[in-house]
DNA sequence: GCCGTTTTCGGCCCGACTGTTTTCAGTCG
């Protein structure tokens, strides 16, 4: 676990328990900005404490960066040691069961004594919560049903269980009479790799026809809340959706309040706030006069910045960026012109090279690239070096059929314990596009793997580190490695990196991959095709890109196939002059 | 505890829903 992670868990830490202690919120919001701010940092904190730079982190001032300073120096947090003593027992559990929040855990656990979600629930039954104030049977149901979420462990979807839930949802929501405009918004619109709740917006005058029909839906499992306005459900897979109807008049102030992120909206309310403005979900006012609320653009706008695109708006550094007029140009569907991580039955894909090549160009792409694993990968069926010539040849002899379409020879190269790479350089050269990926020795320690995967970007012929870090959301974490070193070196060897658009890695992350852009890496999104409807995955890539303020001119998937092949060449090249001298 | 185009003090985003209340506190996002 990195150093800021630790820490940023340490202060929310003491945010919660100040705050049960009933102290000032502000200061409370102080430790929660100051965790953000930490975790969202991807540099090397000891250097930038040594640098005596820790200020410059949003919302850390002089007293926070002692405290920064104190645990860098000490693996300690005094602060946090005192109040952890003095606080009851349990209390961050008691914290995590919704519905339960910092004035509830003060009274369960002075009044009752209450010291985790078990007595928790033995006391609900026991009928022992009757003696607090404002707890009728209504209320205990709710904290039964609260305490079942966290023992069950609450689950975030996976993107693209979001993106498909949605698209029904929304196609169900607009045949609604009355219903004029829907949205998803929330996560699911910033495209977050994970989503927690899916939230939805409909424009309408009718709101409590739309309400009946979404609450009365064949989604609706369970009705968690059903208000004139806002209702939230439970499907029959445990997914929670939240929908909210406003007056069509407030459509664009609602979607931006309502896609967030959360720290986003403070600050542009702040920013509304010092030029006398009022911004809520209705508009921005000044005084009681409406100034802008039906287009999200008009509400930016009535703030004083142009539109910001919603992958972005996380407060990092995206308001500053809009009020200096320097907004990222990102990526978009229209920009993307091929797709390079591909997988056949020549491996382990799931359909034929004719149909996954056919799928490719159905789908208007000017190039893809073929990269099914090589020989090591048993698992993975793994082809032998005659089976890989014996697919370049059959590629080479479809190509023939095309024009303005060309499929790139291709292989997802693993590469070895050492830093080699699976195939010699013999094959590799005779390659288009070729991904290096490693699959096995993930425990290895962290500068072994490091130095094994700069060593493969140094060979000439290696396009692409596929899925750098090797993580799977929620099943693996990443493997230990010098993120940071591997950035320098894809930008001093001219290697991409991956943005593996599958579900369950999306790796770089958003955070890494913003890293990698503002080292000038090139990328290059992958979807990891394992069948047809794989292809699909470039959604999500594309969304991981713009998270990353990723634009058309660092992504190789938007290059022309000439231009694609001259930088392949580069790189091939330029190590070859550098043997030559 | 942070921060500054209302600057070194005095602000700090804003509203819906629930359950219990008869005007609101707590929680959530």
């Amino acid at each position: 676990m990195s150093a800021q992670h630790d820490l940023a868990e340490r202060f929310l830490q003491i945010a919660d328990l100040l705050e049960i202690r009933g102290e000032n919120p502000f200061r409370i919001r102080a430790y929660r900005r100051a965790a953000e701010s930490l975790e969202r940092f991807g540099g090397d904190l000891a250097a930038l404490a040594s640098a005596g730079r820790l200020r410059e982190l949003a919302g850390v001032g002089s007293d926070l960066a002692q405290r920064i300073e104190e645990y860098l120096t000490t693996g300690r947090l005094a602060m946090l040691e005192d109040l952890a003593q003095r606080a009851p027992r349990g209390v961050f559990d008691l914290l995590a069961v919704p519905g339960v929040g910092p004035k509830t855990v003060r009274l369960l656990t002075e009044r009752l004594k209450i010291g985790s979600v078990r007595e928790l629930e033995r006391a609900i039954t026991a009928g022992r919560l009757r003696r607090l104030p404002g707890f009728q049977a209504k209320k205990e149901q709710n904290l039964l049903k609260g305490i079942a979420v966290v023992t069950k462990g609450r689950e975030r979807m996976t993107l693209d269980v979001a993106l498909a839930l949605a698209d029904e949802l929304v196609a169900f929501l607009k045949r609604v009479p009355g219903a004029t405009r829907v949205s998803p918004a929330g996560s699911l619109r910033r495209m977050r790799e994970t989503i927690g709740d899916l939230d939805l917006l409909v424009a309408s005058a009718r709101p409590q026809r739309v309400m009946k029909a979404f609450t009365t839906s064949r989604w609706a499992g369970r009705i968690l809340a059903a208000g004139t306005t806002k209702a939230s459900i439970v499907t029959a897979d445990g997914l929670q959706v939240d929908l909210r109807v406003v007056e069509p008049a407030a459509y664009g102030a609602a979607l931006q309040y309502f896609t967030g992120s959360k720290e986003h909206n403070v600050r542009l309310r702040e920013l509304a706030a010092r030029r006398g403005l009022k911004l809520n979900e209705y508009g921005v006012f000044r005084g009681t006069r409406r100034l802008a609320s039906r287009e999200e653009a008009e509400v930016y706008r009535a703030v004083g910045l142009p539109w910001i695109p919603p992958e972005i708006r996380e407060d990092a550094g995206e308001l500053d960026a809009a009020q200096a007029g320097r907004l990222p140009h990102l990526v978009e569907a229209a920009d993307i012109r091929g797709d390079f991580h591909i997988h056949t039955t020549y491996s382990d894909g799931h359909d034929g090279l004719e149909q996954v090549v056919d799928a490719g160009r159905a789908r208007g792409y000017r190039h893809i690239a073929i990269c099914d694993h090589s020989q090591s990968l048993r698992v993975a069926h793994g082809m032998s070096v005659a089976r890989i010539r014996e697919q370049m040849a059959r590629i080479r002899a479809l190509n023939g059929r095309f024009r303005g379409f060309r499929v790139l020879l291709g292989s997802e190269v693993d590469i070895l314990e050492d830093g080699r790479l699976d195939y010699p350089n013999a094959v590799l050269a005779d390659l288009d596009f070729v991904v290096a990926s490693v699959h096995s020795g993930l425990r290895q320690d962290r500068a072994t793997l490091t130095r094994r995967i700069v060593r493969a970007m140094q060979n000439p012929y290696v396009t692409v580190v596929g899925h750098p870090t090797g993580r799977r959301i929620g099943l693996r974490e990443p493997y230990a490695l010098d993120l940071e070193a591997v950035i320098r070196a894809a930008h001093d060897t001219s290697t991409a990196l991956e943005l593996n658009a599958s579900p369950d890695r999306l790796d770089l992350s958003d955070a890494a991959a913003r890293r990698a852009r503002d080292a000038g890496v090139m990328l290059a999104i992958g979807t990891d095709t394992h069948r047809i409807a794989h292809y699909a995955h470039m959604r999500l890539g594309l969304g991981l890109a713009r998270r990353a303020w990723v634009g058309p001119s660092q992504l190789l998937n938007c290059q022309t196939t000439g231009d694609l092949l001259a930088w392949i060449r580069r790189k091939r090249q330029a190590a070859g002059a550098a043997r030559r001298s």
